[in-house]
DNA sequence: TTTATTATTTGTAATTTGCAACTATATCAA
DNA sequence: TTGATATAGTTGCAAATTACAAATAATAAA
């Protein structure tokens, strides 16, 4: 059998080249790690601090600071919790929310362009396997069965 | 169609994950990066400074300074090259066989759990799926077309 | 031989990171 | 209630990582 390893080794260098590539918007710059967390405060509903960090594995206090500049380019917004005022959960801005659907639409036509280089045949069997890849990894203990996302 | 950047976003997070946590072997500690470099050391044949860092896409500057810190760990050798003096040929010491060895070897038992939450027949899939996405990604303008590996 | 070009290394400064310690709020237990 | 404990988030560092500019050293080209 292959190298297993391998294989994903080339995949996820590759992606990794796709995703340095398109976080830069019109004006504004940020770095890869900051349009990770645009992207997840995007998609939770209502996420607090912790929530984000734990989601993307980044310690809290690097995320504390991450967030501050993100506040600070005024794409995201902390809002105190009304019943916990412990907690601040976060948001986009509306400007937030351009930058971050504008990389959104950045990656998807990287991504079809990816697979305009399959048939339709190839390209049905990749994406319904990354969803099979995505389910066996959230069950492995492993690596990411705490994590959700 | 479902949104393609939100299948890819999870598998590459998951990834980053796995990534993550396999880079300490017995005493030695190295960096995520530092396993790359090792790992690219492994598989090309004599390879230059900067082929490795082309490779990897890491500027050649912050790239020196990591192999220097991988020399002094002594899992790196650098020897210069016969018929061109300014370059550098890169190997893995003994040690660092054995490190980028043990990484790898931990990487397939993750890669084996992962898979073991499938059959036989959706392992099969996925693996033929993940070549046709490096082939396709390799294809494409856009992100990786000059990059080997 | 003079003039590029290429490979790699340093100077320096900004950014990123994480551990430990701190503040503020909430919860639990008697 | 009150004290002890736990949780969410923020800072103070100090180390690691990064990249631009400039330097060095060797080769290639004119």
């Amino acid at each position: 059998m292959e190298n297993l390893r391998e294989l994903f080794q080339v995949m996820t260098r590759r992606f990794g080249f796709l995703n340095k590539n398109c976080c830069t918007t019109g004006g504004t710059e940020i770095s890869l790690v900051q349009s990770h967390i645009l992207y997840e405060i995007d998609h939770q509903h209502n996420p607090s601090m912790q929530q984000i960090a734990d989601t993307l594995g980044i310690d809290i206090t690097t995320f504390s600071r991450q967030v501050q500049s993100l506040v600070k380019m005024n794409l995201v917004k902390k809002t105190p919790d009304a019943e916990d005022r412990r907690i601040q959960i976060l948001s986009l801005t509306t400007e937030g929310k351009y930058v971050a659907t504008t990389i959104d639409e950045q990656m998807n036509l990287f991504l079809n362009d990816v697979f305009s280089h399959m048939n339709d045949f190839e390209k049905e069997t990749v994406i319904r396997s990354i969803k099979l890849l995505n389910n066996a990894m959230a069950k492995s203990s492993m690596c990411c069965g705490n994590i959700q996302g």
